[in-house]
DNA sequence: AAATCATATCTATATTTTTCGATATGTCGA
DNA sequence: TCGACATATCGAAAAATATAGATATGATTT
């Protein structure tokens, strides 16, 4: 966990809140087709609509999400579905605490 | 505080550096000529030294850690010394814990 | 196999950040 | 009050980031 490159990542407003969102999937988002489940995550398009910013930009946030270790993503059919790396997350608060 | 404000200062090693440093100052700075204490942080000049980088662009840097509210600024004659703000570092953590 | 759908990647432009040298401001000492 | 010193601010160039449309890839459906 690179303390660097993830704040990187929370100095963006959509990023910090797709994170906040996918605390709590079925709260923030419909449920999907295929899957009644949230274990993975949700998919892209729905993180998207939610956004309001264009499909291109939300992967490219989601891949920088993914590069930092901040999300997961899981591939299944046609959607990818990203959930949070609750480890990472708690290392980049631990590493504040220590580090700072 | 910002979130999104106090991630843009932490996503710069030095900046990171110069928060790292200014937990410890006896142990990181040597003492000042004219006090011989730390209580109001450190001065701009000894920061800059051991960043290696340019006078203004450490001036920036704590210019833009002190709008996050991240340090705190005390003028003591020419000299500007800079402290931690430990209540906005803290309300960091706690926020993220929350939001996050 | 072709059309379709979801996501990723590429390319390009606009905006923001980084970083510096030059200059301004404020303070002390002669 | 004048020069020297510490820091702040300004202006500019380079680098990084944001964002979108176009295109590519991978998977499903017909």
């Amino acid at each position: 966990m690179n303390v660097v490159e993830v704040s990187k990542v929370l100095s963006n407003e959509t990023r910090v809140n797709i994170l906040k969102w996918l605390k709590a999937p079925e709260a923030n988002f419909p449920p999907h087709q295929d899957i009644d489940h949230f274990d993975d995550g949700v998919c892209v398009g729905y993180i998207q609509d939610k956004t309001g910013l264009s499909q291109s930009t939300i992967s490219t946030y989601l891949n920088s999400m993914q590069q930092a270790g901040l999300v997961i993503p899981t591939r299944h059919g046609k959607w990818t579905y990203y959930k949070r790396n609750e480890e990472v997350i708690e290392a980049y608060y631990t590493t504040l605490k220590e580090v700072l």
